[in-house]
DNA sequence: CAGTGTTTTTTCGAGGCTCGAAAAAATAGG
DNA sequence: CCTATTTTTTCGAGCCTCGAAAAAACACTG
């Protein structure tokens, strides 16, 4: 089970580290990339001449401009953009979305597209996917052999092998191996993502001060999700892409949830729960299949105009929301949250509620210091994570290969 | 943040891994040890001869008695008992117990006391805590020099450093340094630990095959306290021992808990929740201070006698440990659970609601591949946590030293 | 009971890696 | 143009692990 560690292995991690800092900083010199690693400026040396050799970094001459320091200028390294590119594919509800990013993580090229995922056979669904990957590979300014992988990213359970998804609310299909599919079609791995988790993935990039090492990115949508980061690690189920916040019981024998359960925190706080409060539907209530963008806004819309049913079903959501993060907060100890997705846009309707209930748990002692953070637009997100965690693994898995394919617990995000 | 592997931590990290072998192993020939840790036969000769030398390792002549093999017969290698000793000290209501272990892992001397921890004061209950450790360290057999680290366990919460404890059920003092106290009072390097996350360890090294990655340990007890290992490393929260399953929210606004707040899944199934129940005390009735074992397992009796207010009170209690379990299952997917306290000897009662509940929640849908087990006593238990902790911190930090700690997310069980 | 086969353990040289010290490189200031 | 300063590279030393071969320790055989 605990392997030892061998001697080649030692350069193969630390070429890691080296891929890494420089992700992670930017334009870093040689001697910023020795302190924050703790290995000898000879290593470094050794190993970045390495791989400027090899096409993965290159010398960038003027590493900030107007340096004006005493002694030999240092000089920035950065990834090449050339080295190599990924793709990432990301499926939700009714629409499809691909693009290809470079190695220093621009984005080349992208493709979107409007689907009736919800009603589409199996194999169409499969076909739409294969189909809009094969046209972007087709692409005449693109090089496909440097395409070094493609991920993917859906909403749902995914298994934490990042194979297959396992069941989404998208389609009425299980268990589709998209992973082995491209695979198979394209002969470039991939990887099936759930977008929450990729979601956290990209909040971490994008505001590491913030999202640091520990922190929560709910996704308030027509469903619930959440991605979740504890330790540095994106924290994943042991099967499954797992923390299913949305499916943690509110309520024993509660509102009917989209799950066919009944209780659920989403049955109170996902779209279509709000939508079906705010028209006094009853908890019984069969869910909607999907409620527009544009109908919740002016859900909410009036809810702020006037005290109605409308803003009483934002404050059950918000209750069901607090006492969930409270559970939550009793498990892994408080922690900044991330609201993402449609109805973050309606958080001030949600927040009084959510603290309030918050307050009633075991996390609410630290209730001021939890602190939240809204972002309306999930898919930018969405491919961004998925962005990062394709080129990581092109990192890792090929410009640092090990001899053997050493399993980690948990995926770490940097 | 991430640091770089040097060359000197390759020993370290290699001398720690044969060490660790031999512990799970008991008496592993080197052949062995360089199986499992995919080391050279040379590195492992190596460094075994090295930590023979040192005192760390013994050589065991006869590694299995009538082993009929046709060459040279494996020679085990153990764990030398004289190389160190750890003392444990297990507090826990009106209780306090203390062993020393030697580096093998047997039980060299102990004490056990009787106190009022609900009403001492801090400074009776911290002087009982470090005379007990004094007396231990004062047996004229023992030579106080081997005793390499002290660890405490408690009920409660602990924080992540493991210096102190934050809040127990057991005093009402809180923010008690205990570790911080023991290496002042003794010069001896000390822990502090959650005792449920104790159990959990010992429960790993009890029956690594059916604990092995992961699983639950669930405490019914007064209170409800759950050890955690996911992914094989111990879960804690991120500022305190955290895993507060007992204080995840059942009901909102539901029954009161002896946490103050209301609705816990203590507050139906920790005992005192029972008692109230089968008493039919009402649900806003002050929580009792203790409940005797014997009472509750006359309690039981009369549950088991026939259908009244008693078996009701049990019925409760499984919805409540269902529910919550369900919520749990949400985020971590299911794994096997034991059941451990004096409730453990009642989980025929508990365990008709609690699958019934459990069924109504996401984690339901294996809810036959869910195994519960049951071990009455957790004292035993929780010692031999501690006592595992302990010496698998003399393993790495005493006996495979690195320049600097390097502080790993997560601590290992093994 | 000596010889042979088998398995475990040790020995030894080779190859790699990181490190520290020193040298080389590149610039600003005087 | 020279000096001070900082970054980067070079080079030898010291470890560590590995593979191959040797040594050790026993069972079996005739």
């Amino acid at each position: 089970m605990s392997v030892g560690i061998r001697h080649d292995d030692l350069r193969r991690r630390n070429r890691a580290m080296v891929i890494a800092a420089v992700r992670q900083a930017g334009q870093p010199s040689r001697t910023e990339i020795a302190a924050t690693t703790s290995l000898s400026h000879s290593t470094i040396s050794a190993i970045s001449s390495d791989l400027i050799v090899e096409g993965i970094l290159t010398e960038s001459k003027p590493s900030e401009a107007g340096s004006l320091k005493r002694g030999r200028p240092q000089v920035g390294l950065s990834l090449n953009p050339e080295a190599a590119a990924v793709m990432t594919v990301v499926l939700s509800l009714n629409f499809l979305s691909v693009a290809v990013i470079d190695y220093a993580g621009q984005v080349v090229s992208e493709e979107q597209r409007r689907l009736d995922t919800l009603t589409m056979s199996r194999e169409s669904l499969i076909g739409e996917c294969t189909a809009i990957v094969r046209r972007r590979l087709a692409d005449p300014d693109l090089d496909v052999r440097s395409i070094a992988r493609i991920a993917l990213a859906i909403q749902g359970i995914t298994d934490t092998r990042a194979r297959a998804m396992l069941w989404s609310p998208i389609t009425p299909h299980t268990d589709i191996a998209f992973a082995d599919i491209f695979e198979d079609a394209f002969g470039i791995p991939a990887i099936m993502e759930n977008d929450c988790n990729m979601m956290a993935v990209a909040l971490r990039w994008r505001d590491p001060d913030r999202y640091r090492d520990d922190f929560i990115a709910i996704l308030l949508s027509h469903g619930i999700g959440m991605g979740l980061v504890l330790k540095g690690e994106l924290f994943t189920g042991t099967h499954s892409s797992g923390g299913e916040f949305g499916h943690m019981i509110h309520r024993p024998n509660g509102a009917l949830c989209r799950c066919g359960r009944r209780g659920c925190v989403e049955a109170y706080a996902g779209n279509y729960a709000i939508w079906r409060n705010a028209r006094q539907m009853g908890e019984d209530a069969e869910p909607v299949a999907d409620v527009s963008d544009a109908d919740m806004r002016a859900l909410a819309a009036a809810a702020r105009e006037g005290d109605g049913p409308e803003r009483e079903a934002y404050r059950k959501a918000g209750e069901a929301l607090g006492y969930g993060l409270g559970s939550l907060f009793a498990l892994i100890d408080p922690a900044p949250v991330a609201m993402v997705g449609v109805s973050a846009a309606a958080f001030d309707l949600i927040e009084p509620a959510l603290r309030q209930a918050i307050a009633q748990t075991a996390g609410g002692q630290h209730s001021k210091s939890i602190s939240f953070d809204t972002e309306p637009n999930e898919l930018p997100l969405i491919r961004e994570g998925c962005a990062m965690r394709a080129l990581i693994f092109v990192d890792q898995e090929i410009f640092a290969p090990g001899v053997q394919a050493r399993g980690s617990a948990g995926k770490s995000v940097a």
